[in-house]
DNA sequence: TATTAGCACTCGAAACTTTAGAGTGCTAAC
DNA sequence: GTTAGCACTCTAAAGTTTCGAGTGCTAATA
């Protein structure tokens, strides 16, 4: 369907969409006509509702109602939004934001956990915060520290700061030098490769290197597989669950225990934003969701970026009827929040 | 009150809040009689159950329904289990609970996660784990990594092997040895001191004893803060949200979005439950529970122990229709699992 | 040709009524 | 003390009715 839709058509149709997004009750042509005063007559607006329906832009529930949006008209309007419509959050909101993340911060957490709540706050939906730790950081050394007389913990530092540990059984009669020769052995063995690159190949060549006490190699490689796993670890914060109770589409328990359901399976949430990570905003509607129990709902999703990066990514869950400018132009503004109290942090 | 119940009285009451946790519907008196055959006419168990009633044991939500328990019945109930009734598991379930803790556990917050997980689903309610880090643990010694020309890696370690860190920058001019040795006066002023004992002040005197850079003291004394809090962290995990959808109690949208709410509380949450981490095993029932939101549900928790510390409670929420023998069973036996894991990962 | 007033028609939601049945309490008999 | 019998109660479910918002079509109008 190539029709270009008509000024008063495109006008039209975003009044319906506006007031179906507030009301979540079918939009009749006497409502438009009443509150927007078009100069146009409720029979003409329902022509033009007729015909948009055979365009395949709104649906009718039923005869004598009034119609909804379709997925085709929600695209029309993102893509329409994300064309330059300037965003902009009130300021009301953004004195709500601002207030809300001074709640509670202690920890970088407590900012992910606040972000998930505030954005969930403000979407009237569920919402989720990814932190990303897909890292590129390379190996820089690693080193033994003293405990006690059976154990050492395991020391290991990347190049960008980051440093995992464990504690390791000192093999019997193994002295603290040479422990200490060892450690120095691997870490230069190792130094400056990529963490993605060490690959159980990599690490066997280690153990014929460094040929010392079989179960402190264990230990060592132990260690090494830990330190990857916990970079490469992203963290999940979920806000909002409550609101699914807000939202009317969610009256019918079966989509509630749906959405809840894939709420649970950290996994798969996971993967569905991972999805969209390589574009920054990314809106997904009704059916364009690939991934079973929310293909009735929408998600807008926002990915940013440290020096190229995925350090983050916001995403907000909910029924096809969403405040798409609104949830967007939200993000926007955490975006900018978290950016400026990140690098404070960095600071520290 | 203290009328003893005679031991038919006692029988009724035991039939009625088993069939009532079961069918959630209040149970008459044609139905105890039809169901379990006691030798008794249905007008007997009315006569039985009208004594119920004034007794306080029983309530009729309308006159021509059948009765449902009071929350003293419960409360009854619940003492008499713990009077050595003898607790089990059907082999089933523990087969069930075994395949479910091999699905998927890689680090410890795994096993949490599972738990609350597997804790929900045989409960059917809402569960919550607390992992408990309320650690008496002791400084041991801190010590500077380097990282490169301008930052190092503060580290430090106590005496039972925990590590934090984190990057301090190096005051323009200083030497590697220097901050060694400074780092060396450090750990022994404060070797050997519970982390709960250093407190401001003793941190000032640190702070005159060292005399050193400015800027190195205050990343020292704010490393040494975020272990301490570190350290008392305490991780919750919750499970089972979805559960709720089950229960009948909470087809009543507004008892569900006050649970929720609860729920997304983490601190109340976790108030609560140290609340009762004193007694062991904790079932508090309906208006017995002080927090306001979850006053016409039920918790049953429990709290365990490692060397006379608390390492973890385990919690469920829901109706005070719950069925609290297989809940308090499935706990009793989660339990177990956990001390056995819990030892092969220290064992690591 | 585009717009609009007018009107018959549709259909669901809400209000109301009816019915069925589960349960009770009481009384009188066993 | 127990129980059969029965009148009475009250809810949930099913069935009606009513109301009104909304439509589509037709014919008049600009």
């Amino acid at each position: 369907m190539i029709t270009v839709l008509t000024d008063r058509q495109k006008k039209i149709l975003q009044l319906i969409i506006d007031d179906y997004i507030e009301t979540a009750e079918p939009v009749g042509s006497r409502t438009i006509a009443r509150k927007y005063n078009l100069g146009i007559s409720p029979a003409t607006i329902r022509n033009e509702m007729s015909d948009l329906e055979l365009l395949g832009y709104l649906e009718q529930p039923h005869t004598s109602a009034g119609r909804i949006p379709s997925a085709a008209a929600y695209r029309l309007y993102v893509d329409s939004l994300s064309k330059g419509d300037s965003l902009g959050l009130s300021p009301n909101d953004m004195a709500l934001i601002n207030s809300w993340y001074k709640e509670r911060v202690h920890s970088i957490d407590d900012i992910f956990q606040s972000t998930a709540k505030i954005l969930s706050r403000m979407s009237k939906n569920v919402s989720v915060v990814l932190a990303n730790k897909d890292s590129q950081s390379s190996f820089s050394y690693m080193k033994f520290l003293p405990l006690n007389a059976h154990q050492a913990i395991l020391c290991i530092v990347t190049e960008e700061g980051n440093v995992d540990h464990g504690v390791v059984e000192i093999p019997a009669g193994m002295k603290q030098e040479e422990m200490e020769r060892l450690a120095e052995r691997v870490s230069r063995f190792l130094n400056g490769k990529k963490l993605n690159d060490i690959t159980n190949d990599l690490l066997n060549e280690v153990r014929e290197a460094i040929a010392g006490d079989k179960s402190l190699y264990v230990s060592i490689i132990n260690g090494i597989k830990k330190v990857k796993a916990a970079q490469q670890e992203n963290k999940m914060f979920l806000g909002g669950t409550k609101q699914l109770l807000n939202q009317p589409e969610f009256k019918d328990t079966e989509r509630m225990r749906e959405l809840l359901g894939v709420l649970e399976e950290e996994q798969m949430l996971k993967d569905m934003l991972m999805a969209g990570k390589d574009s920054g905003l990314k809106v997904t509607i009704g059916s364009e969701n690939k991934f079973s129990g929310i293909q009735d709902c929408s998600m807008i999703q926002a990915t940013y970026r440290l020096n190229g990066q995925v350090v983050g990514t916001l995403a907000v869950l909910g029924p096809t009827r969403m405040e798409y400018r609104k949830v967007i132009s939200v993000m926007d503004y955490l975006h900018n929040y978290l950016k400026v109290v990140m690098n404070k942090i960095d600071e520290k």
